[in-house]
DNA sequence: GATCATAATAAGAACCATTCTAATTTCATG
DNA sequence: CATGAAATTAGAATGGTTCTTATTATGATC
């Protein structure tokens, strides 16, 4: 198999993040979602970091964001049984997905809003993730 | 093509739930949805029903889930990208999947808390459906 | 009850997001 | 520079779900 091109990027910043090696595919998908704040998918993001390495493979796109959520860098956005799309704000939030526009949009809680006062859990119980998803449309 | 059984369950209850006109095979899933709490996938589903309508098929099974779920009868529940399971809890409710367990339970909200309370949405928004999953497990 | 239009079901093929496989390349370290 | 581990690539495979088409059941009307 040919393997095309350098991924010897002498002017990038390659240091790690969360104990993770930054990889040229590795960055480019990062800063890629850290511009973009739509929320993208795999294919979305295979389609436009193709730009900068037109010869990045699609599962390396899946490899480097499973890689990005694993070490907590980005956030994996499911809605139903859509095709995942990622997110890289870190803060703890919901999503709103708007079927006007059919875009996606950060939801915050409330100031002092702890979601554990919210829900009945049995006493004891370990989160280790949430995912709160909203579907409706922003009124005119 | 041949299709087996007869769908004249005369003994059965056929009247229509939320505007549904209840067949024998629609019947068959949401009574298994009802007396299973264990938010069962649709392969889980067609297997159970199998006993009773040997003859169904897994395309049926999904098009009665889609029928029920359309029908504000059960709820659909995802999981990041497993495959979909099905609540008859119709209470707004969320999901705690239990990870030692694999279980999932269903995890209310404490008295007196209205969602829009706890998150930050723009003023006007119409909300349509919520969903909360949780991942993590019960303390022993 | 017979006829007709419509809806639901069955069986299997097709779809498509994602994962896997095997070969190659890159990287970190000595 | 050599070596082994990790990452990347291309393409095949996977698997939950949806689609297609033929058949059957249902409800309305006579």
């Amino acid at each position: 198999m040919i393997v095309h091109g350098t991924n010897n990027p002498t002017l990038d910043i390659m240091e790690e993040i969360n104990g993770l090696r930054m990889t040229r595919q590795r960055q480019e998908v990062y800063r890629f979602l850290m511009g973009e704040r739509t929320h993208p998918t795999a294919n979305e993001v295979f389609m436009r970091i193709k730009e900068t390495l037109p010869h990045v493979s699609l599962a390396t796109v899946y490899n480097c964001l499973e890689a990005l959520v694993q070490h907590k860098i980005v956030r994996q956005v499911n809605f139903d049984r859509e095709p995942s799309r990622y997110c890289p704000n870190l803060d703890e939030h919901g999503h709103f997905h708007d079927e006007t526009t059919g875009k996606i949009h950060d939801v915050k809680f409330k100031p002092g809003i702890n979601l554990a006062d919210v829900l009945d859990l049995p006493p004891n119980t370990v989160i280790k993730d949430i995912e709160i998803t909203l579907r409706g449309q922003l009124a005119s």
